[in-house]
DNA sequence: CAGTGTCAAGGTGGA
DNA sequence: TCCACCTTGACACTG
């Protein structure tokens, strides 16, 4: 099996998009032009697209893939009139299929607005209208738990304790659909792996460790030691640690992912992660060319080959 | 038809 | 209190 170590297969992907193909998963449009059939329409060309791409995903190996948040534009918006579960069911069981038989990986990453642990009450309804709607759409793959939503802790709102307890008393009395999916990452400037590690302990969501937010915004713990740490919040019904990667693009701002994979850093970070087992999702802005490339690396990485060995799996 | 301002949703920090 | 920025593709209007 490709990248294969600790007896299990290292799974690498990419968000959302695929820029070879010529088609996007998440078309959308303006507020001011929704109508239901505007909405049928683009629903159906989304669902086409991520077909499409998962097939060559499957096709190049590719077996991790983040599913786009836009796929149904303004799913959980209060002006969404369209029976949109009901409509493209088939469509949904199909692609899951495709998924499951293919052995890919699934996640989804809802943005910025979702903040389970805003104050605003009005915030937090929509943050959960929201992850239901990511969770209906993976419900409706019947795919099992180990395909899962990823959120970040969130604002701060000038009391970081008091936003991390918030955090885990909204976050326990989420639908069961929803929690059961749910998993936490750290991010780059306000609550690092430690605050998830915490948040894991009292509620149990698995820690999505990103590894490039963690070289800027950390408490000291190595990668192999980070690693141990965020493995061991993921239990067998959610299946191998997920971890994002990315490295620094060169003369940019602090944070900004690169624009392609450097393949010395990714070499290396594979080496360093040995020997955990993780999904990789590569946040590289080129997509599945880096995906591509990282494969490469994997599959042609001579302490792989060793550590393949040396399992003897 | 190319160019460009703008888009559901928030938080943060500087002016 | 206001605004740019985060980060990004793509919509949709303008000329």
């Amino acid at each position: 099996m490709p990248g294969e170590r600790g007896g299990e297969q290292v799974k690498i992907g990419y968000p959302c998009i695929n820029r070879s193909l010529g088609c996007s998963a998440n078309r959308t449009f303006r507020l001011s032009s929704y109508s239901g059939e505007r909405l049928e329409t683009t629903v159906a060309e989304n669902l086409a697209c991520l077909k499409r791409i998962l097939t060559f995903n499957r096709e190049h190996g590719i077996l991790f893939f983040r599913i786009t948040s836009d796929l149904v534009p303004f799913a959980s918006h209060p002006v969404m009139d369209f029976p949109w579960q009901e409509r493209f069911r088939k469509e949904f069981r199909q692609i899951g299929r495709l998924i499951r038989e293919s052995g890919i990986r699934i996640s989804m990453h809802p943005d910025q607005f979702v903040l389970i642990n805003a104050p605003d009450p009005g915030i937090v309804g929509r943050s959960v209208a929201e992850l239901r709607y990511h969770a209906q759409v993976l419900d409706l793959m019947e795919l099992d738990t180990t395909a899962k939503i990823q959120i970040h802790v969130g604002g701060v709102y000038g009391d970081r304790e008091g936003s991390i307890r918030r955090f885990g008393d909204n976050a326990r009395v989420l639908p069961e659909k929803v929690l059961r999916r749910l998993v936490v990452e750290n991010d780059d400037l306000r609550f690092p792996l430690a605050d998830c590690l915490r948040i894991h302990g009292e509620i149990g969501l698995p820690v999505l460790f990103d590894a490039f937010h963690h070289e800027l915004n950390n408490r000291g713990e190595t990668l192999g030691r980070a690693l141990d740490l965020a493995g061991e919040t993921w239990g067998k019904a959610d299946g191998t640690t997920m971890v994002d990667y990315s490295s620094q693009e060169e003369g940019k701002r602090r944070g900004t992912h690169a624009a392609t994979l450097d393949p010395r850093l990714f070499s290396r970070f594979l080496k360093d992660s040995l020997p955990h087992d993780m999904d990789v999702m590569l946040e590289i802005k080129d997509k599945e060319r880096s995906a591509l490339a990282a494969l490469g690396i994997a599959l042609n990485d001579p302490r792989l080959t060793l550590q393949k060995a040396g399992m003897g799996s």
